[in-house]
DNA sequence: GCAGCGACTGGAAACGATTCCAACTGATGG
DNA sequence: CCATCAGTTGGAATCGTTTCCAGTCGCTGC
């Protein structure tokens, strides 16, 4: 359990060479044949292993990034940590989690942190943004990545989705398979993504997308259990032909309130969710989504980190990733179903 | 974008002492009341914050903790990774997520590149151990905690759970609810929870908890695509009234496939999973599972960490968190519908 | 009045690596 | 035969922090 490590000096001092040397001839450049051969013996049979924090300090380079988000139990955060990690590990950089915390101020606190050097860069989620935050990111001592608001304005790198158009296409997607009056189940409205959404929704039942009217309620989380709730209360609503929720767990717990009521789904209601989830995929009804694109956003955030960490004077970067409506079982229907109502 | 950082040096000459009083009286011991007041105002003015490599070095201690796991995605590890996300962060350490890769000697170069000392300990979950990682993991400069297989006779740290007993709680289960022929559906045997848990079902099955036989198939992965494939080939066999499986996708898979031939879960085919997963929760019919405390395993394995991590003479030490069975839709049925076979 | 003591302070040495710079080695070319 | 030069090498500085070790200062108690 408790070996101990070996030092360059020691390695050098194993193979009668300076110190200056041995890290030349173990990292590469300028060592003649013999040397490289003699360091790389010695520090073989000490089982030399270069030191990350000696060599961070010398290098001003800790090759980590910290992956930031309010809940990594999400399993959006999870895929993007995923991609993440998959893009950064085999360039040889760490990642870090880490949780921003409910607030905006314990964000913008979680961002000053960087002040501490022990990342290379910080790609962050943030749920809620405000002035400060912003200014922390702008005024942070390594490049910020953040996923899910473009913030071009600000001259920070970002990777957004249009969430908005996504309950848009969702909504257009059950107008045109016969649904006709629609109900939206969201989650909070001072959330970014609850307030995008709600726009999206809105928009969309201006655009006619409803034609015998719409419903919306907000449930006071992005969760299962507050979606059972809130789309009981939606669904007391008369008449609702299909309900747009602004996830896949809300989604979930609108099934859920449905049955309790008796009403089939799809035959009875259309449900469409959003995110993509495998959550989603596998449940009874697999569930009609509009795919946020996660695992691309994480590998977008993760390669504009990747090439800000290696030169920092690379100027701040956006990317946008569209949404993409999959249709699965929870919205479709058969003519049939259809001309039994 | 970049601010540049203030060192305690410049905070020393800004208030116009030493640098080792600038230590002290930011760091609190042995330093006059003026002497900190005049340091902390000009830290404050500076906006100085320590660096963390820098003190890494010298203290020799990084407050980073590495969780490494096959695949970070995986519901059970996303659970440990917050739980022990929660425990280790408000001590001040950091959590560092890696991947083991699938085969046991990309585990043991994991663990053996602790000796490159990026953090003070890791706690990890490999799906297979060997002799040489069980060697990597004794011979580790920091300390490691197992989860996942009790290894007290090589004095590691470890935190375990009985899932063998726990697949037997589950046929035990079934059999007292009136099954008679069960099935179960396995991930791959030469996983560690994938063998324990084969020798549940068969300790189960010798005891008698299977009157009218068993059946067993095993899946090529714990995924529900998996799971589907396994569980056609296991519900092809005649006259199954139950399957056990090894996880909850793999349930879930099966319940997928049982749909498939028409048979209702839990009427016609009664349905278990393990570790108690949201996606089982949330499931219709909700799952019926095994919860092997992954939350609880978490906490458990940071909190021996942190005892390692703060005093390395400590003692390993092994914990066990005993096996739940949870009972929900997928295994109940009521009287009237037994009585109809 | 002075020895002794305790409370503070500053200089300097770590920690483990990389890299600048000067010095040394042969070899080459004039 | 000597000046030059490329190729290597070692000494020493550096990154930012903590902490050991003297040294200073002002008090107290005799």
């Amino acid at each position: 359990m408790t070996s101990t490590r070996a030092t360059l000096s020691q390695v050098a001092e194993r193979a009668g060479v300076s110190l200056a040397s041995t890290s030349r001839a173990l990292h590469g450049a300028g060592a003649s044949k013999a040397m490289v051969e003699r360091v790389r013996a010695a520090a073989a049979e000490l089982g030399y292993r270069p030191d990350a924090v000696g060599r961070s300090l010398r290098m001003k380079k800790t090759f980590q990034v910290a992956f930031a988000v309010a809940d990594i139990g999400n399993p959006v955060y999870v895929e993007m940590m995923r991609a993440i990690h998959g893009v950064l590990a085999p360039h040889g950089y760490r990642v870090v989690v880490m949780t921003t915390g409910d607030t905006t101020a314990s964000t913008a606190d979680l961002v000053r942190s960087l002040n501490s050097g022990f990342v290379d860069g910080m790609v962050i989620s943030p749920l809620r943004t405000d002035d400060r935050l912003i200014r922390e990111i702008q005024q942070a001592p390594v490049p910020v990545v953040v996923i899910g608001r473009a913030l071009d304005d600000h001259g920070i790198s970002s990777v957004s989705t249009d969430s908005a158009g996504g309950i848009g296409a969702a909504v257009r997607h059950l107008h045109e398979t016969g649904r006709r009056r629609i109900g939206f189940l969201n989650g909070p409205l001072d959330t970014t993504p609850g307030e995008a959404r709600q726009r999206g929704f809105d928009a969309a039942v201006l655009a006619g997308a409803c034609p015998e009217g719409s419903e919306a309620v907000v449930a006071e989380d992005f969760t299962v259990a507050a979606g059972l709730v809130a789309a009981r209360r939606l669904l007391a609503r008369e008449g609702l032909d299909a309900v747009v929720a602004a996830n896949d767990l809300l989604a979930i717990g609108a099934i859920h309130a449905a049955r309790e009521l008796g009403l089939a789904v799809p035959d009875d209601l259309a449900v469409t969710g959003m995110d993509d989830t495998e959550i989603g995929r596998v449940f009874c009804p697999s569930l009609t989504s509009v795919s946020l694109g996660s695992t691309e956003r994480g590998r977008a955030a993760a390669q504009l980190m990747l090439r800000l960490a290696e030169d920092p004077e690379q100027q701040a970067q956006q990317v946008a990733v569209g949404p993409a409506l999959i249709v699965r079982e929870s919205s479709e229907f058969t003519a049939s179903d259809r001309s039994e109502r």
